[in-house]
DNA sequence: AATTATTTGTTGCCATATAAACAATTGCGT
DNA sequence: ACGCAATTGTTTATATGGCAACAAATAATT
């Protein structure tokens, strides 16, 4: 019953610099995103509308972004007022809405995305795409180890 | 002056993958800290002081976290607050604070750690250590161009 | 030494985030 | 058909995040 493995081993390392390496994504991606005047997150609800032409539910949205339903209200309302977004009624569900992407937001997104895709590359630097797709791989298994872990201890609510 | 690569390719499939991953990995830990009460940034502070007997000022600390600095002031005052840590003056400087673990802070830590450790561990599964140093060694460059583009394209303040 | 510039921490505003509670609506079980 | 459970979006409270502006203190310049 000795345990080891209490030492920071190479993965604990790489859990480190993997938030890290995030991090500075994520504020490379603020900067990024700022020329247009949309947050990382207004892009990313933007992005995920692209490919649906009818839309998606706040509730849908919210899984798709990994994040609260409660957090769409606000960002949508943003998103609403400059007209990048609509509200769109739902027959059958006098609750929920469709939230779909207008002219201006296709327009605009149509205008990042090359843009994007290009920093998105070059961020990788002299990294091969061989060992690119490798490492999405490897990324793939911690995802779902973590969303595992993040729910098992606490979701013992029923 | 053709443009080309704006597909999305192996290394932008990458980094949605890498910003997935890192977002699971936080909301794993959140819930994994909530165990002492503690919030990730709260819980990355108190390590960052773990091996500062002359604990760190606020600007450090905003630097260490890759944060503002006016970030630090409410997470010291809520950690202030539950006498995990403590502000210290300097002597030097009347401006600045050290702040510095309390002896609970240090309790607390050294009951941490070890779980976080394994937790770290487990994540990755049977992704050996040899790999994880290597990805380690990938997503440090990637720290580096992406910190580069975040400060270039908007640095020409003065 | 006096003025200017920089640094430090705080405060304000706003955007984002979680979580709980809520009303309105829908679905299900009987 | 009725009543209870589940869902949908919103609201509230609180924590976190960036950024600009600020007072106080220190550093640099002349």
């Amino acid at each position: 019953m000795k345990q080891n493995s209490a030492q920071p081993g190479p993965r604990y390392q790489a859990l480190i610099q993997l938030l890290r390496t995030a991090e500075a994504l994520w504020n490379a991606s603020r900067a990024f995103f700022a020329r247009w005047n949309l947050s990382p997150s207004q892009f990313n609800l933007l992005n995920v509308l692209t490919d649906q032409p009818d839309g998606l539910t706040q509730t849908e949205l919210s899984r798709a972004l990994i994040t609260h339903r409660s957090n769409i209200t606000g960002l949508v309302d943003r998103l609403e007022q400059r007209r990048l977004v609509a509200r769109r009624d739902v027959d059958a569900d006098r609750r929920a809405y469709r939230v779909v992407l207008t002219a201006a937001g296709t327009a605009l997104l149509r205008q990042i995305l090359p843009h994007y895709h290009r920093a998105a590359e070059q961020a990788w630097g002299d990294i091969s795409g061989k060992r690119a797709a490798q490492i999405v791989a490897d990324l793939a298994t911690v995802t779902e180890t973590a969303a595992r872990l993040a729910e098992q201890p606490l979701a013992k609510k029923s």
